[in-house]
RNA sequence: GCGCCCUUCGUCUAUCGGUUAGGACGCCAGAUUUUCAAUCUGGAAAGACGGGUUCGACUCCCGUAGGGCGCGCCA
């Protein structure tokens, strides 16, 4: 099922079995990811990519990256860019350089001249206004709204002068055309109801079709893994690779995701770039194993490594039906992620997300190594309380703030005459403690609270508001030690000057 | 309109003819508690509908309904 041409430089072979050629290893993969550049990389596009990655990696074999970027009018250097910094944020690395499509015409356009020679295409001079008409027609006559072929045995004497023609496809009238798909399974397509597809513009320029099957042929790729939106072009695809007598990659045709609302994605609700989920504080990792669990299961296993993932992996286990995006389970497994996250790694994690994050740069603005090493310290304790760098960063907040504080609304009801009076208190019993240590401070609370008749939240509640200007935040004690000595009570004593 | 595909708790899914239909998120209740979380325990919650096939269907077949995708000199 291989072709000879592919995979088979020595380099190619190094990379695929770094260790030599290992006894029981078969068929060397290649897959490939191949977007094209008129956007970011949305979610769909990435889980795609994560689909084709895991497939290459968990069989040894390697991805390929290649930028369809054959429609000039909306190719971006832009989005190659966003595509490329997608991908490597999620951690989907690729082999060798991305391939340009557009790059790679020239062999396209021979590609063409072959198939016009053995009469597999031909040309067609019909106009657009003529293909707008052929189309109404048949919609109109119920049938599908398709070429009608007119130019298919016409003789090359009746070409118009001065018109430079499209080349189209000679697809096969007659019977049905079968996709064995590894996800969608046997899927057969009447002849039909597939028409001749332009191959070559009428400015000289390959259309996509061919290209994918050129290009896929050429890269040497064994399967290919995209979206069900290409099942069709599958279909169009296999006559193409029939008539070039080369052989057909194995296919597997993936479900699309949709919006939470069930309806499909658009720039309204889900379609959103990579780089917008990072800026929400999502991981990496936790974005690689909820798109992995969204529409392929290994079991009843809900989070897994990577590296269990790359094993796992098959395409089997995915499913045929669309799946709704669900930002409640993201959150849940990224919050999972961040707490299974030692406290260096998530502090490196957070800091190095800053550039990205709304609140971010102001955040970075203020840091300096003392209030570096005071988040390291903090994350036990703010790690629990998020499940996004976004909320990390909020929680984290108290730590840059200036004094005075401005406490929010509900940190303000707590420090009314009854709460500044405890807080006097505690203030108090705080500054008489010889060691600012987390045991100490809380003995030294404790029995302030006991003396004062008080149930203990009712002393940490407007201690936490004069702190941190907030109601909610990690244990007080760790608050108190984390800010220090002369900050912690410089703020207490903010808060009762306002008595 | 034509073609192809899909349909299990609200959501993601397990099941590959025989199960009290399982798990996860979310939700509800309880435990814990220094706020909020985290954590633990318990609970409600599903085979779209109608026909077949079979000793037996969520599982196989047909139909209906609903949904998706495709039908460019876009990719």
């Amino acid at each position: 099922m291989l072709h000879d041409c592919r995979s088979c430089s020595p380099r190619n072979l190094a990379r695929i079995f770094p260790g030599g050629f290992m006894a029981g290893s078969t068929i060397p993969v290649v897959t490939r990811f191949a977007p094209s550049p008129t956007g970011f990389l949305h979610i769909g596009g990435a889980r795609t990519a994560l689909f084709n990655w895991l497939y290459s990696r968990s069989n040894g074999g390697q991805m390929l990256l290649r930028i369809e970027d054959t429609d000039r009018e909306r190719s971006t250097q832009e989005a190659v860019d966003a595509i490329l910094d997608g991908l490597k944020w999620l951690g989907l690395d690729w082999d060798g350089e991305p391939v340009s499509q557009f790059a790679r015409a020239d062999r396209h356009r021979e590609v063409v001249e072959a198939l016009l020679a053995s009469g597999n295409a031909y040309r067609c001079y019909a106009t657009q206004e003529e293909l707008v008409a052929m189309r109404e027609k048949a919609m109109a006559e119920g049938r599908p709204p398709r070429y009608d072929g007119s130019w298919r045995d016409r003789d090359a004497a009746d070409a118009p002068a001065g018109v430079a023609p499209a080349i189209r496809f000679r697809a096969p009238q007659e019977g049905e055309t079968v996709v064995d798909d590894q996800v969608q399974g046997r899927v057969v397509i009447p002849n039909k109801d597939l028409d001749d597809l332009i191959i070559l513009r009428s400015d000289g320029n390959p259309t996509y079709n061919l290209s994918v099957v050129v290009d896929d042929h050429d890269m040497g790729v064994t399967h290919i893994v995209r979206g069900v939106d290409h099942l069709t072009n599958a279909a169009r695809q296999s006559q193409i690779y029939l008539a070039l007598g080369w052989d057909v990659p194995v296919m597997a045709h993936i479900p699309l995701i949709h919006g939470p609302d069930g309806a499909k994605l658009s720039k309204r609700h889900g379609a959103l770039g990579v780089e917008a989920y990072r800026a929400m504080g999502y991981l990496p990792e936790a974005m690689r194993n909820y798109l992995a669990r969204l529409g392929w299961s290994h079991g009843d296993d809900e989070i897994f490594s990577t590296e269990q993932m790359i094993e796992w992996f098959a395409l089997d286990g995915i499913g045929k039906s669309a799946a709704r995006f669900d930002f409640a389970k993201l959150e849940n497994l990224n919050g999972h992620y961040m707490r299974a996250t030692d406290d260096d790694a998530l502090t490196e994690a957070l800091l190095g997300a800053l550039p990205y994050l709304p609140a971010g740069p102001e955040f970075a603005a203020r840091l300096d190594d003392g209030r570096r090493a005071a988040l390291r310290q903090a994350m036990p304790g703010l790690k629990d309380r998020a499940k996004t760098l976004v909320e990390l960063l909020d929680g984290a907040q108290f730590l840059v703030a200036k004094r005075p504080l401005s406490p929010d609304e509900k940190a303000a009801q707590l420090l009314d005459n009854h709460g500044l009076e405890t807080l006097s208190g505690a203030r108090a019993a705080l500054s008489a403690c010889s060691q600012w240590a987390t045991e100490d401070l809380e003995s030294a609370i404790r029995a302030f609270a006991e003396e004062a008749g008080l149930k203990l939240g009712k002393v940490a509640q407007p201690l936490r508001a004069a702190l941190t200007g907030r109601t909610t935040s990690p244990g007080i004690f760790d608050v108190l030690v984390v800010l220090g000595r002369e900050e912690s009570l410089a703020r207490l004593d903010d808060a009762l000057a306002r008595m």
